[in-house]
DNA sequence: AGATGTGAATGAGTTCACAGCT
DNA sequence: AGCTGTGAACTCATTCACATCT
């Protein structure tokens, strides 16, 4: 059966749901798993084995993938290689994605160095801050550059992600300039809800919460 | 009604079903809306309303709250200071919780600095490094210490949430060991899962996973 | 035999719709 | 009249159970 993503389906197709993101999520975890059994030179793999290894649930393995497919063999398993390899394409990590950090302070810049400037697909091009103090300082690969040079960048680098790391009080403004930039999907770090203005997908990461979620379970 | 927390029920009850997470990390959106509304003079707020202006559903915000009790005024709404302190409270916002940050890399230290060393209600007290490069280093208030320390550390501060921010591979020893120093809850930047020991706590956060899945949205 | 892939059953989370209070 | 609090309906997610294939 064929994947369901970006509502790039014909138009004469009953419409299928789109996937969910707790999918996605696992297959990342998937991938990680497998790429871990790789390493250690496993060539076959099934689904419970796979689950009881990792903690991960066998049958949801199996209905994660049966959205995108057929990847296994019946009464056998899975080829660890084959499947990573199509997983790996199912979450578009067969080509680089280059990223551009709004808002080069401390978060901003831990970011940049933790996902790599130039490490796997995913490559960290471009730093933009409207501090005049940060401008011009180098930063991994590049210098950070003032917003007005966004749009340019973008094009530039080709960049498709945006990730806010900026005060919440300028999180709106800079997530219109992503987009105005013609940034294709944002990563927002600040502790704010963006008016989403067009299809650009919005992912929100609050670092904040997770403290207030465990001190939930410390009580008081 | 009573909340359901930790299990800190009576053995005649009929077994409260916990909070989810879903909920819990709603709370701290509404708290956030409402303190916001307070810095604005706001006094009086109906469910409704708060869901318009910050993008929320008000049936949700009701159902959330009625899990711990009734805060509201029927026919009126919410009074905007009270129900902030009672959610702030549910939270266990009222006391300070000191945090220990385990691997003091770029990440480490970057959510040192994001999260405050002196800031509201969460304060990081210690950082701990195996690296004798980054032992003694300065960080905010206080000196980065080995992992040898770390028991007492703990117990001078008090601390309850120990940060994973190591490399992946380190991960479950460093967990164990804040485990075994008296941390009550962990919250886990390494993209690992870990055998969960006891009744601690973890939260897991996986920055990249984020990464991919925007990836996935954007296709190959 | 032994594993996948999948319809059916269950469970979790959200929305609907309205009784009941102010 | 207006809004909260809540049972019932519904939708989404996960698990169960098994037909199907190697």
């Amino acid at each position: 059966m064929s994947p369901a993503r970006r509502g790039a389906r014909r138009p004469t197709e009953p419409a299928e749901p789109e996937v969910s993101p707790l999918t996605i999520n696992r297959l990342s975890i998937y991938l990680r798993a497998l790429t871990h059994l790789h390493d250690q030179g496993i060539q076959r793999i099934s689904s419970q084995d796979l689950a009881r290894r990792y903690r991960l649930s066998a049958t949801l393995i199996r209905k994660d993938l049966a959205q995108f497919g057929e990847f296994g063999i019946r009464g056998v398993g899975y080829d660890v290689q084959r499947l990573a390899d199509r997983i790996s394409g199912l979450l578009g990590l067969q080509r680089t994605h280059a990223i551009v950090i709004c808002g080069v302070g401390n978060l901003g810049s831990a970011l940049a160095r933790y996902w790599g400037f130039n490490h796997g697909c995913f490559r960290v091009v471009a730093g933009i801050d409207a501090d005049p103090q940060k401008v011009g300082r180098k930063l991994g690969s590049f210098t950070v550059a003032h917003p007005k040079e966004l749009k340019r960048l973008v094009r530039e680098t080709g960049a498709e992600i945006g990730v806010l790391t900026v005060p919440g009080s300028a999180a709106q403004e800079n997530y219109d300039a992503l987009i105005a930039a013609g940034i294709r999907a944002v990563i927002n770090f600040a502790p704010s809800r963006l008016e989403p203005r067009s299809g650009v997908r919005v992912k929100n990461v609050d670092l904040r919460i997770n403290l207030e979620e465990v001190a939930f379970f410390l009580g008081d």
